[in-house]
DNA sequence: GCGCTCGTAGTACCCGGGTACGACGCGTGC
DNA sequence: GCACGCGTCGTACCCGGGTACTACGAGCGC
């Protein structure tokens, strides 16, 4: 049996919740709070396996209560909820260290499924905020990028232009065809390129390149 | 109405997906793939909205086509299905820039679901994947007090002690040979490992393992 | 005991990377 | 005029790296 702390300061909606919440077999509501402070509390006290949390609430809000819970290192996952799907309190909610995060208008199935997923240990996100997510996540990637200044090295210095230039993407992960691709060139002519990189550095292969290019700065870890 | 590409390698699974979408008035089959080339090809001359995508695929695998895909700025969003919920995979994909990740063994419902959210934009992702995701994203954002020690990046942290150790020295440019003399290893069993390593960070070849390595401060510029 | 992870090891295969050449056009400086 | 650096391109070749498999013992948890 999943036990639920329900986490409103509307008291219709906390209603609705707990109809819904009382008709599975599994799932039970362990009780209710009407703000942050009370969730805080609640949460100590029943350690309930899900908080279902509302972000909006008079005095202490959900975001800094689900922070103050999750600090406590209570076992109870926090579930939150809201209205709008605006992605600064997602992003804070999933600072504060939030299980999932779901937007009200959500299908009582949805949240249903939320809350078990979220008691079994996984977690869930809207996808509408999943998109985002995974936007941020492919910020990540290895991108073709302008080659920027820095690096008086004398391995590096001794190089042309065009080298150096070659040389920031390939610390940039870039394969030779890629390279060739991007800067409209034969894939031969990248490979004359590096050969003279690695000649003039003295590194083994484009793999030594690379930490050359991060030991000199001329990438920067990001 | 959405059009979507199966890719899969084997034509009973195919088959399956097949009888499923075109149960659905929403749905149409707009071509079958069996390996990520094919794939490749299809999606720019099909155009489908959406591309089914399995990941292990003789020649060219689903994340390999995935990042082709993706690259090539197609309007087709992929939606990756794995038979297993390995992470290692889900993180690889999503690096790929993939707009879902799914497990084989989900409700068929889940499935449809996933299809006409990832066609409408929206990015979905298995619960059991979604706990990863968030602990990972967490850990991007800037958080309020330490200064942050080195490596606990997801990417990082799924590793196991030996492939972390391994992934150090591959960022300190050693060669597979070199590794497997001073470990006191069989070459093999470096490339086993190494193997894991990049399927386990998303990371394409060892210069981007080395790129890792650096972003997460498991080596350090001198 | 059984399933699972982890570390180890092997074989076979393919491909990207690196080397070793040669070649050509374009500037610049002597 | 001519050498030289530089950037471009080509062919041919070899090898290290990566993939796709399979396999097995140790240790650990149920």
């Amino acid at each position: 049996m999943t036990t639920v702390l329900i986490v409103d300061d509307q008291p219709m909606q906390r209603f609705g919740f707990r109809m819904l919440l009382e008709s599975q077999d599994d799932l039970t509501v362990a009780g209710e709070a009407s703000n942050g402070a009370e969730a805080v509390r609640l949460v100590s006290e029943l350690r309930p396996d899900v908080a279902l949390m509302d972000i909006r609430m008079p005095g202490l809000d959900g975001i800094e209560a689900t922070r103050r819970i999750v600090a406590a290192g209570d076992r109870t996952r926090v579930l939150i909820l809201t209205t709008f799907d605006l992605d600064e309190y997602a992003y804070a909610g999933l600072r504060a260290g939030a299980s999932g995060f779901l937007v009200k208008d959500a299908q009582p199935e949805e949240l249903l499924a939320g809350i078990r997923a979220v008691a079994s240990g996984d977690a869930v996100v809207a996808p509408s905020l999943t998109r985002r997510l995974l936007d941020a996540f492919a910020e990540k990637l290895p991108k073709p990028g302008e080659p920027e200044a820095a690096a008086q090295d004398s391995r590096i210095t001794q190089l042309t232009e065009r080298e150096r230039e070659i040389l920031t993407v390939i610390g940039q992960g870039w394969t030779n065809s890629e390279i060739a691709e991007r800067f409209h060139l034969a894939e031969s002519t990248v490979k004359t390129h590096v050969g003279r990189i690695l000649a003039k550095t003295g590194a083994r292969d484009r793999v030594q390149a690379v930490i050359l290019a991060y030991d000199t700065r001329l990438v920067e870890p990001s």
